[in-house]
DNA sequence: GCGGGCCGTCAAGATGTCATAAAGATCGAC
DNA sequence: GTCGATCTTTATGACATCTTGACGGCCCGC
């Protein structure tokens, strides 16, 4: 099932499409105001973002930057206004689409399908990645290494998973701290150093010769390996 | 550069199209029919479809259908109807996106790149830059030597990236040294001597008869090969 | 051929960051 | 309220990177 996270100043317009999208099946998170909603998409790390652009504290244009700073979900933008230029600005910040209020709850529907659509595709959501003597199964939030359970707290598994999901890339601090502690860090860089020590003792690897998580002095940590080719598919 | 594939019966809307879209870096391919189109798509392997809903032969629809068999390249709806049940089982088919006619082109754009961005992410365009045996990946962060990691600093990871993205150009000291170290640099070219070095050094070229990094003596410096063409695609 | 400037090269010190360990602070369960 | 788990914070030595200075070679003008 998946999560819609619905930002909407007024109350009415959150409980009609809390009806409307439970009613088809999504569990839905909601949001007021625009720092809510970016607490609210990195703790609850929705499948979705539908974001009025109208909000009391910061300029919704704002919150999409400020949320593609750290995360890829898909965002479908509602407003009242139908000028051009705000569409423009919102879809170039990072939204996927725009509805204009008043819209036909079916077009948002099939609006929200198309764009979940998108994301279940690639990769086909294999539900537990492999690397070597390494499996993690992202659905049930479960590592095991040679086979045996490994422990980890929220926190670390959060780390784990915004590392392994990025195979290759160098992710900097900063995007570490927003994408595991919320939007509103990025200088607390002595966490990653103190996790990423963590995760490393947990998983047997070593900092001088790392075989998981590779250190970039100065920039950020690097998940080196490629998941192993799932064995059951050809 | 991106290639749209702009499927429309009528020769003016797809003149119109084609003018907007190269103007702004895409290649177009056009089709003025259903069947046609699928073969567009089929030879020419296209980023991206725009698609009229009105086509003389086969229904729009069934073109997004038969298109979804084989390919998940994005589709963007055009439609002179407003009507939801057509938005719906257009979205529904299979498309990314719907717009009515009359359009604004901004809106159309703005809606393309967003498209088109979705799609750079995953693996299908490693925006990875090759020349002979070097690789860097700008999205990662990567670099690689004949399939070798080569560890950069941040410095000099700044300047190749400086360098390599001007090929062929002739880049000044003063330039350099604002690009990297920041707009109150630009006397201190020592640093560059330093940092091209350690460059040189890593990429195994020579100063005296360099692959890649040119000195140009009391001017700067110049990243000499032209990217290699992409072997994927033709 | 002589000197000055620029470049390439090397290396050492300064600076900041990282790995590591461990001690407080916080939170939730019972 | 106590306990255990987790998160946060602090301290220290080790390390990587940046900065800086020194030196020799080369080219060019004189």
């Amino acid at each position: 099932m998946s999560t819609i996270l619905v930002v909407d100043d007024e109350p009415q317009i959150r409980r009609a499409l809390r009806t409307a999208l439970s009613a088809h099946g999504y569990a839905t998170i909601e949001a007021g105001a625009g720092e809510a909603a970016l607490d609210a998409a990195a703790s609850r790390q929705p499948d979705l973002v539908v974001l009025d652009l109208g909000l009391p504290d910061i300029d919704g244009v704002e919150v999409i930057e400020r949320l593609r700073g750290w995360s890829d979900v898909p965002v479908i933008v509602l407003s009242v206004r139908d000028d051009q230029a705000g569409k423009v600005k919102a879809l170039d910040a990072g939204a996927d689409d725009y509805l204009t209020k008043p819209f036909a709850m079916e077009e948002l529907l099939a609006r929200v399908r198309a764009a979940l659509r998108r994301t279940e595709r690639p990769g086909s959501a294999p539900a537990t990645l492999r690397f070597g003597p390494l499996a993690v199964d992202l659905a049930r939030r479960l590592v095991t290494d040679d086979g045996e359970l490994v422990h980890l707290t929220p926190t670390e598994y959060d780390l784990l998973e915004a590392l392994l999901t990025n195979p290759g890339k160098l992710l900097t601090h900063a995007w570490l701290l927003r994408r595991v502690w919320g939007p509103n860090y990025g200088d607390e860089s002595h966490y990653l150093r103190v996790y990423v020590r963590q995760l490393r003792q947990k998983l047997r690897d070593d900092a001088s010769s790392p075989v998981y998580i590779l250190t970039e002095p100065g920039v950020g940590y690097r998940w080196l390996p490629d998941p192993d080719p799932d064995p059951l598919r050809t």
